[in-house]
DNA sequence: CGGTAGTTTCACAAACTTGTGAAGTTAAGG
DNA sequence: CCTTAACTTCACAAGTTTGTGAAACTACCG
């Protein structure tokens, strides 16, 4: 049973695409996004090129292209089996929460522009007010998904120490 | 030359466009981006059609359709001034916090399909369990924004208690 | 070493997106 | 009611993105 063939609809293909299709509506690259949902539905957890072409059918080019986006993100690192010449693929659910929460270097940069326009519309009027406002926004909210982070760390080390 | 009228980038549109760029990048469609800074960057709050069309040198059509969008998930509000043919556009800074926030809606359409997936793929075996997974760190993700967001409403309502 | 399985790069065609001008619609003001 | 200012819709051209086939590259294996 440990065939996992879907030429049809199977029910794990349905889940690959309906996830992907979500990640893809959130902005990742499409085929980046198929890649992972596969990657993340294996049952090792690790798929070969040639699984991935096939599975997904698309051409090895693209298996490519989303593969060198996930491992420079982080959530892909590739690996070789010794005696094959095949690389496997292999899906890092551990820093994919990372990844996927830390956006606060987007934050960051958002607050820094929203702080500076501030500066030049001047603290004195409305518009001025209204950014400074919004900077302040996304200052908290940063510092609250920080910690966000932090709590599930704890949560996770608990629950299952050593995965 | 004299037909230019201030061609010239005053430092407050350059900050329209600088913010606008990074809510593109987040995914914002482009003319939404820029006409939301706009408004953001002005000192009522509020700009008729004309006054957006002229500063962002855009169509009145590509106005329309980024209002369109705004309106429709609740960025920007739609007024009538009596007696004017011209309608006005406010931004909806409060609720603009929480459009941004509540992506909650996002994370828990997510966790469904992991959920479901998890299902799918069953309990027992290794990509159930780590789809599982995943799911949970949604939801915990979900949770922890929704109480952020309620504390950042106390901490604003304590600072300023009546905007 | 040479053959070859496997991966990457590249140019390009197809598909999609975007902003526009112009025609169409709505309603305020005479 | 008719005129006209203001907004919206629509078809399309320009621009961008995406995935592919084919050629180029890499490094195992005999």
């Amino acid at each position: 049973m440990s065939q996992e063939q879907q030429n049809e609809e199977t029910p794990a293909a349905r889940f690959v695409e309906r996830f992907a299709a979500e990640l893809t509506e959130a902005g990742m690259q499409r085929m980046a996004a198929r890649v992972f949902a596969a990657l993340l539905a294996s049952d090792s957890g690790a798929l070969t090129s040639a699984e991935l072409s096939e599975r997904l059918r698309i051409s090895p080019a693209a298996v490519s292209g989303a593969v060198r986006y996930l491992t420079q993100i982080g959530l892909v690192g590739r690996e070789r089996e010794p005696g094959s010449r095949r690389d496997r693929y292999v899906v890092h659910d551990e820093q994919w929460y990372e990844t996927f929460a830390r956006r606060d270097q987007l934050l960051t940069r958002w607050e820094a522009i929203l702080r500076d326009g501030a500066g030049t519309l001047g603290a004195d009027t409305a518009a001025g007010a209204r950014v400074a406002d919004t900077a302040d926004f996304f200052a908290f909210l940063r510092e609250g998904m920080v910690e966000l982070l932090e709590r599930w760390r704890d949560h996770r080390a608990a629950t299952a120490p050593d995965r």
